[in-house]
DNA sequence: AAGCTAGACATACAGCGTAAGCTTGTCAAG
DNA sequence: CTTGACAAGCTTACGCTGTATGTCTAGCTT
């Protein structure tokens, strides 16, 4: 009984979702196949398509449950407060979930009109219009934001991967290795060097400090420019 | 003699680098095999790897070959403008080799100390400090801008993309199919539905203009910030 | 002319997504 | 209690991917 219990513990599209999502934040994205997805669940990988119809259709799910978690506070009354929580809060999600940040950014599949991204844009650009945006700056104002929110996000997690990658390639410390080839790169580019420097200073900037500078910068200017617009 | 040196007329790395180019610029990246690769050259995939290592590493130089095209003026003495030119140079570069932005997000091999990234991260870096940008405000300046250009790129392709595969769904002519779809959302999405509006207007800011919105934003940021710290 | 070598070819393997058909556990109706 | 239907999982198979390995041959050197 148990056993047969234990054996036939039937999968559920939400069982698929959740291991898939685990496997991805483990092992990465490209590492998440049919194949092992199944392995991962005690299952072959054509019994997973009684669930999910097929791989872009997981792939999308999971991206959907990333952004179905985006914070958008509608308790804040400030416009820019809380558009900068509700990126920040966003940017932590997407570096927890590293394969989110690409595949939301090339949408397989837009055919659901539904769904968590059309929930956050519509609150983004409702919040925006809200504050006072006449309608051509808000529409300017979405693109810069959601981009900053999605680019540089993805920027930062391909410069987490270069950096992880060059590290682990010698068994020698890797703080000594990057020093020694600082050194080896500042006659020919000194400003690069400096910059590696920062990089690797104690009190360094963090990537979500790197992502507050630059939405600070944009949120800034969209002030000025509201401002102006309404005047 | 003719019929031999035609037959045999020898594969180069760069011949088998502008025809990957030019196979991707057609038919996308995700397009691009080895075996297809080979067969617009006329030639057995496993012919390639005479001259090209691995896939990876030819995909890699592909990308260096676009961002060797950035423009990096030094002609221009007013910084702003000269980080202006470059990144919407870029931008346009990138836009029209749409697979490139993505890698180059994604560094898959980064040994290389050398190559067109780091001439162009030098260029960027000391344009900022040159401009008198201290050290850290350089720092989270090029981090800005960096990400500007190759994240708001993707972000915008990515929702090319989008568009596209939307578009080409049914017979219906497109510009109704999205005009019954905004009607249909307005009643749960107004917000939404008027930015689509806005996207479909016949005077819309293209992708470009909406580039240079946040550059600009970015750029005056920047400027500020910079007399404050100067003060 | 003999032999070496670079460059192209052919074969093969492991892994991928998934279409099609098959087996088996579960449960309701007769 | 049997029987039939149905859903869930399994098996097999196809065409695709990158690429390791081994072979062939044209053209140059000695």
């Amino acid at each position: 009984m148990a056993t047969k219990q234990r054996r036939r513990r039937p999968l559920t599209k939400e069982r698929v979702l959740d291991k898939a999502i685990s496997v991805a934040d483990k092992d990465g994205i490209e590492a998440l196949s049919m194949r092992k997805l199944g392995q991962a669940l005690g299952v072959e990988a054509m019994s997973l398509y009684k669930h999910v119809g097929n791989k872009a259709e997981l792939v999308s799910a999971m991206v959907d449950s990333v952004i179905e978690q985006f914070e958008l506070p509608d308790d804040e009354p400030a416009w820019d407060v809380a558009i900068r929580r509700c990126a920040i809060h966003a940017h932590d999600l997407l570096i927890e979930h590293p394969w989110a940040c690409g595949l939301a950014l090339v949408p397989s599949d837009m055919r659901t009109i539904a769904g968590p991204r059309i929930r956050y844009m519509e609150w983004l650009l409702r919040r925006l219009r809200e504050a006072g945006f006449p309608p051509d700056l808000a529409y300017s104002a979405y693109h810069t934001l959601d981009s900053h929110i999605f680019g540089f996000t993805l920027w930062q997690l391909g410069h987490a991967n270069a950096t992880r990658a060059f590290a682990s390639r010698d068994d020698e410390p890797v703080e000594e290795f990057v020093a020694r080839m600082l050194e080896q790169m500042r006659p020919t580019y000194p400003y690069l060097a400096e910059h590696g420097e920062q990089h690797m200073a104690p009190g360094a900037p963090n990537g979500r400090q790197e992502f507050e500078f630059g939405l600070d910068l944009i949120l800034d200017g969209l002030k000025r420019k509201r401002r102006t617009s309404a005047r």
